[in-house]
DNA sequence: CACCAAACGTTGACTCAGTCCAAACTAGCC
DNA sequence: GGCTAGTTTGGACTGAGTCAACGTTTGGTG
């Protein structure tokens, strides 16, 4: 379905459609939780050569327009992914740094009221489940 | 209240009580959400010296023990509390970084169970608020 | 078509958080 | 005092991410 192939998405946003940009959210799309590098590498392979800068800067621009998300879970790289929109969150494993897709049990905008919103205008909510996968609980 | 002074909380988890553990103990009570430069930095100003190993090192075996917890949103090094334990979260200001604890509004241990948890054993949940704290809405 | 400004992309140097390592020191214990 | 395990240190290092300056492409306009 081309309902939303991705040089619509670009220009929807105002953006140029680049060889560049399109590689990027074929890579991300491909490669769910992937890093920046992985993800560079992955053009690379596309493209031939893709500076380091570039893949930086134009997943920040796709992050900015909301084409592309950016977890950074602590102790690793920024991981990005192409499911924006829906409210789902992750899991990661604490050992190997493994990161699936879980919904939240908690019906459709789970969280996203604080008790207590300090003065802040709050747009999202990120859960982060810490655990450990089976393989790493199996050793 | 002296219930858990910190020499107390140390040996109760098979630490040795040094000055430099704390110093850390206080200098993250006094700043909570600080990153760890600024608590090196207050650990510094009543100790005189301490190596930046000593204040990484010193964190993170006081975060295996549970006695600090680390934080690490995406963009900004990570920042460390001891309020622990208790089941609170975070909102994040996206312009200027700043960190406030908030009470979840779902009950005492909200999303902590995944819809679907890929085989992993969760044992914690973090939450994030992402948003724009009233100063900076007000630019 | 020719020109121009804006947007793109590249190289290479740089910053900054965090870690590693080997050596020096310290505290508790015989 | 001498051992031993745990601590601390400085300094070098790594790896993610950014900056700045310069060249290249693109699309619009006359």
């Amino acid at each position: 379905m081309a309902t939303h192939e991705p040089a619509a998405l670009l220009r929807e946003r105002g953006l140029r459609v680049t060889a560049q940009r399109l590689a990027l959210l074929r890579a991300v799309a491909a490669h769910p939780h992937a890093t920046a590098d992985r993800i560079g590498d992955a053009c690379r392979a596309e493209l031939g050569t893709m500076s380091k800068p570039s893949v930086y800067d134009g997943l920040t621009l796709l992050v900015e327009r909301g084409l592309v998300r950016r977890i950074q879970p602590a102790r690793s790289p920024a991981r990005y992914e192409s499911r924006v929109g829906d409210n789902h969150h992750h899991v990661v494993c604490r050992s190997c740094g493994r990161m699936e897709d879980v919904g939240c049990a908690v019906g459709a905008r789970p969280c996203l009221e604080a008790s207590d919103d300090h003065g802040f205008v709050i747009d999202e909510a990120e859960v982060l489940y810490w655990g450990l996968c089976r393989d790493c609980r199996a050793t």
